[in-house]
DNA sequence: TATGAATGAGCTTTCATTCAT
DNA sequence: AATGAATGAAAGCTCATTCAT
């Protein structure tokens, strides 16, 4: 086996443990086990340590969503639609990738992983830049930036919770309730 | 040393352990450290296990935050200004009490802790009381009252990782950024 | 309380305490529990370890025995009568003091305890002065008196045991088939 | 090294630190300690808990004895001759494996291990089937099977505590005085 | 590249015992 | 004589990581 497809093996079933289980519950023993390893210490054979294999799994979650939403956000007619996207897009992919994205959560909340300066970069950055280009245009009111990315990313992010606590929740509401109030907390006085 | 004494001095130093190291860091080890205590067996003397501890603590912050909001809701006007009062006291709360307010939600994320039962009736039912209210008085529009009242939360309990991330951020503009955003969001049409 | 009272009881419900959980499970917590004491530190005051109050306990119940036993032997009309009624005594005892009998095996087998000395010289010695003075008269044949007297001790003390496995066992049953056994295993040919 | 020399290494430690000490003095730390084991982490490595532990010690034991008593057993012309090897048997399996005969009694009767069930499967039904087998026969009288082979396994287990108090005691005189006294117990009235 | 046994630090918890009051 | 908080050693167990093969 390449090294590679067993690292990409590795995340695979890190993922679904945590997304089972939850950071905590996720040991080398129980990733081995779902992965169909026969030793723990293959792990640390192709990671350097806990650290970086979690790294890997954010990593890869990061680029799933990435690629995921630039389809989604490809053809956008001006910030507002942008941002409509933007959320649509994210509640999309929670719908089609809740193991990921609960992985994803886990590991930024889940304890000694400072990932958050790489998290930060990566998906807070591009709602600030939509917001800034709409403020740019006129099509948005003169917020703080800072403080309405860290709500709107904390409302997309929100979902697998409420997910976990009622797994039949509407996902399509939430996608619509949610881009709505954004619409009308953001939208420059006529 | 009272036993109540004793109690209120370990939950004092776990909330202070976890605000700064996070859930999994809180050892007993580091506790008893911070505490001053002589040994771990101590903790264990007065709390059956590291469940009923980390429940003490929420117990604890819950409590604080209920007493001190029960101040800044009271007189009033009317469901937008519950709001605004709500947003701006949670904010408040976490100005004065910012490692409290880390603990709790550390405790709540981090791990096989379950208390997001009591954790939701004890916060989320709150605001989604002051939704209902104002739907009905009419000040509000006709939004899901679960996903309002999720966002809020949301957005008030990021407070902290922001300011985890920036210490200095002004906590007065971004409880103003979102008592404007969701008075936005939620206002019923003119 | 007088000092004699407070150790009495202290002996009495550790004496509960053992026959309901066994040996390990007879800490000083749940002794000082059972006997309605305020503090563990109580024990410790009364008795000066652990190793003294458990041969207490079996000083108490060896004595208890030993009267119990004096009224039974007394007008045996010889060395057959004498271990006749020495095994049907034994078998009365634990019928009547099941949890007094279950303590003392408990202590003799549960541990670092090294009673063994005085318990031989307590409970064996009378069955081997009994068996002595049968072959002496003639009524019981040659065999190794240390031999029989241990198989006759443990035959008598197997019945609690059991009787933990089965508590509804006849307790009439076993000493008369006991005492059958050893009356044909002891007599002298005819 | 092999698992399974690993685990039979510290199933032989386990055993002699039991047979020395006792059940409650086989701690861990002391078992490794007497294996040559770096940690005590390896004895949890290889077996799931304590009780996992000391149940293959028993199970190694009683296999062991299954084994020899098995070559005793064999070619006994009737039941009184097959009451006569057992008895022999299991002493000249005290004999010649006095540490293991210890351990195995000290786990039975040394705490939380529920291995009854299996004890009396393993050891008691032997002697049972024999004296059914014996009474159908006519070599038996008609006493009651379960309080004989109570007070025959019995006898047998007292060996190992004998010897404990005098490890000279001679074990040849032990069986042969059991076995007559069994035998003139059992047997049927001419 | 993979194995799997081994390591050792660390965890929570239990407990008899001590001691100031 | 009694209290009850405190102590500290020891227990079983978990786990990421190492290493010889």
């Amino acid at each position: 086996m390449t090294e590679q497809a067993r690292r990409t093996q590795i995340v695979t079933a890190t993922i679904a443990v945590i997304a089972e289980g939850g950071y905590q519950h996720a040991t080398f023993a129980r990733i081995a086990e779902r992965a169909g390893l026969s030793s723990t210490g293959l792990i640390s054979y192709h990671f350097a340590n806990r650290g970086e294999l979690m790294a890997q799994v954010a990593d890869r979650v990061v680029a799933t969503i990435g690629e995921f939403m630039a389809g989604r956000m490809a053809g956008a007619t001006g910030a507002a639609d942008a941002l409509r996207r933007y959320i649509d897009g994210n509640v999309a992919f929670v719908e089609t990738h809740r193991a990921e994205m609960k992985a994803l959560l886990e590991i930024f909340l889940g304890g000694a992983f400072d990932y958050d300066a790489g998290h930060d970069r990566a998906t807070k950055s591009p709602v600030e830049d939509i917001l800034r280009a709409g403020q740019a245009s006129g099509e948005f009111r003169g917020f703080d930036v800072t403080v309405l990315a860290t709500m709107i990313q904390r409302a997309v992010d929100g979902l697998p919770f409420l997910l976990t606590d009622d797994p039949d929740f509407d996902t399509r509401v939430y996608a619509n309730e949610v881009i709505t109030a954004f619409d009308l907390a953001t939208r420059a006085a006529p």
